[in-house]
DNA sequence: CTGAAAGCGCTTACAG
DNA sequence: CTGAAAGCGCTTACAG
């Protein structure tokens, strides 16, 4: 394996003039056809040391002559840098997440970072995992997405790597803190069903191991407050993020002859369920029952019918995690402002009929 | 950066008894307090050569106690392999891939290879440019699910790394196809409308650049020719797989007048803007119109009604594309079976009412 | 500004 | 079975 196989060449080939084959080329090859030393077209690729406009052009032609490509892999182990990203998110195919791992994969795209995506599906041990994996494999910094670890280890981590984290206000060097106000969000949705005329309105609460769910519900409560509308307790009841958990809280409910005229489920998903459980018993959203969410799922905007719910940012806070993440890269002191959370008003949501 | 940062940790260490920070061990620390040289270590690592037991036993307990982790990066570059597998997606944020993608990593995670996801955006260019990125980062073999490569540029790159591809069948060195029968998938729905006693059956098209969609729609036609049902081209309509388009179909259906019992959509996607363009016209599902997806989609389940559709099975799809590459890697001939479509009755199909 | 040289942490012929 | 040595393709002090 020590001699490399015969020939390689570029997939895109055919996108180029010189679609020959070619061998898998290197800085030295770099160097020598452009008559300078291996640390010189180092240095040019990096940025690292003074011009010398005539040897910078000289290499700059090899290297689009030769269709170098820098071997990241060898970069790694020789500079400490691989020009990758660790990205660890909670799941890669819950609805949720996709929005904020393309808008990252599309800020590192533009300046040659890569990232890697790896799921610690609200775990922590499972998270734990992935941070030693990332780390293992080198790379530069560290983004988590709602991670489950404690902020003393991310402190920690960050004494290595730069690390940017969603979900939690955290003050420490070397890493930085993406908080998006759940809060707000959900003080707004209750708000704005008080506003309708809405007083018996019902609370399906997400898994009480995310912070986001506890916030929510904290501004759920606010919001009741702060109207003089009192809590009725029976009205606040248990979820777990899910569809199903959401319509099990609805025919829970329901079962229970519980009154009320207005659902406000902490993330979309568990509104998705609670609309299934009101068809099933016949009654008519937002006619018999408003219901609003939280998220802004893409589902969402064609769910029968269209949701109301509380937009998350979640493309923007990928581009922010990316941008922020560069920054400390660079050194620089990242300054970046959360998007406020902003209720998007479709057609779930009604006055009351009574 | 010659210099490496004095300390590390692993940030489950707190999971460990060994406790203590420790600085970045080596396979030279390894071998040194195993009183055995690198080389052999090496071997032990990669079951490369016989085995010598007492040694063998020095060295694994040496690699306990430092808790030594082979650096993949070093690793890449002396031996040529990275256990890294590249994975070209088309969208980290379709509802649909993701599935796919958490079956990928779980069966990679099983055997310590490292997925790398990338996504090509159903656009040739943008995967060419994927495809580029993951030999520069040499990974040891690209899945790529549902490319717009031709079959011409997965062959060439074949010659230098096991492929396994979705979404087409291609026999070639080197490898793998993984074809899921979207014509037989569209039969069974095609069929089981006619079943139900439906005969203008409305066909909301897919994006005609992707296979799928094509096959999709021969489905359909085979289904209808097969039970003697004249295909009426007034009820094939264009989509793009998009909610939208699924929207769009059905408003300009009902706009011109057009008469039909049941739809039959080429994935959820569609089916949910068609149930929402229903719902606004005030049509009910499925006592008035019949409904049909492609996919399974999670939302399907909670779709208001309960969308009927042909399960596509995208998390096994990951698990075998992902079985098949180790099995290319290991130098076997991957033998899969491809789970048959099946048709998944919900609450949106029922016996016309005319 | 720019070479020559050492080194990153492994793997793998090459010789025992 | 097992060392010593060379090498993977870069980067970066170290000296000009």
């Amino acid at each position: 394996m020590k001699s490399r196989p015969g020939k390689s060449q570029s997939i895109s080939g055919k996108l180029e003039i010189d679609s020959q084959r070619r061998l898998p080329v290197t800085i030295e090859m770099v160097a020598k056809t452009a008559g300078v030393s291996p640390s010189t077209v180092s240095r040019i690729l990096n940025g690292t040391a003074g011009v010398a406009d005539v040897k910078r052009q000289a290499v700059n032609s090899a290297i689009d002559q030769l269709g170098f490509i820098p071997n990241p892999v060898a970069r790694g182990l020789a500079g400490g840098r691989t020009l990758s990203i660790g990205v660890v998110t909670q799941s890669l195919d819950s609805p949720f997440y996709g929005a904020a791992l393309r808008g990252i994969e599309i800020e590192f795209q533009k300046v040659g970072y890569t990232p890697l995506f790896i799921s610690g599906q609200w775990n922590q041990l499972e998270e734990a995992r992935c941070l030693d994996l990332l780390r293992a494999r080198r790379v530069d910094g560290i983004i988590i997405l709602d991670g489950r670890v404690d902020d003393a280890d991310v402190c920690s981590l960050a004494r290595n790597l730069p690390v940017v984290i969603t979900g939690r206000s955290l003050q420490a060097p070397n890493v930085v803190s993406l908080h998006f106000s759940n809060f707000e969000g959900a003080e707004q949705a209750t708000q704005y069903l008080i506003e309708l005329g809405h007083r018996r309105i019902v609370f399906i609460a997400g898994d009480p191991a995310h912070q986001d769910a506890l916030e929510r519900q904290h501004g759920y409560r606010a919001a009741l407050r702060a109207r003089g509308v009192a809590i009725d307790e029976e009205l606040v009841v248990p979820g777990n993020f899910s569809e199903e958990s959401g319509l099990r809280a609805v025919e829970g409910l329901l079962r229970e002859g519980k009154k009320f005229s207005a659902i406000f489920a902490a993330n979309d998903q568990m509104a998705f369920g609670a609309a299934l459980a009101l068809y099933r018993h016949a009654l008519h959203i937002p006619d018999d029952i408003s219901l609003i969410g939280f998220d802004d799922l893409q589902p969402s905007v064609y769910a029968i019918p269209p949701l109301t719910t509380v937009h998350q940012p979640s493309h923007e806070m990928g581009t922010l995690a990316a941008t922020a993440m560069l920054q400390l890269l660079h050194g620089e002191r990242p300054v970046l402002s959360m998007p406020s959370p902003r209720l998007i008003v479709r057609e779930s949501t009604a006055a009351p009929s009574r």
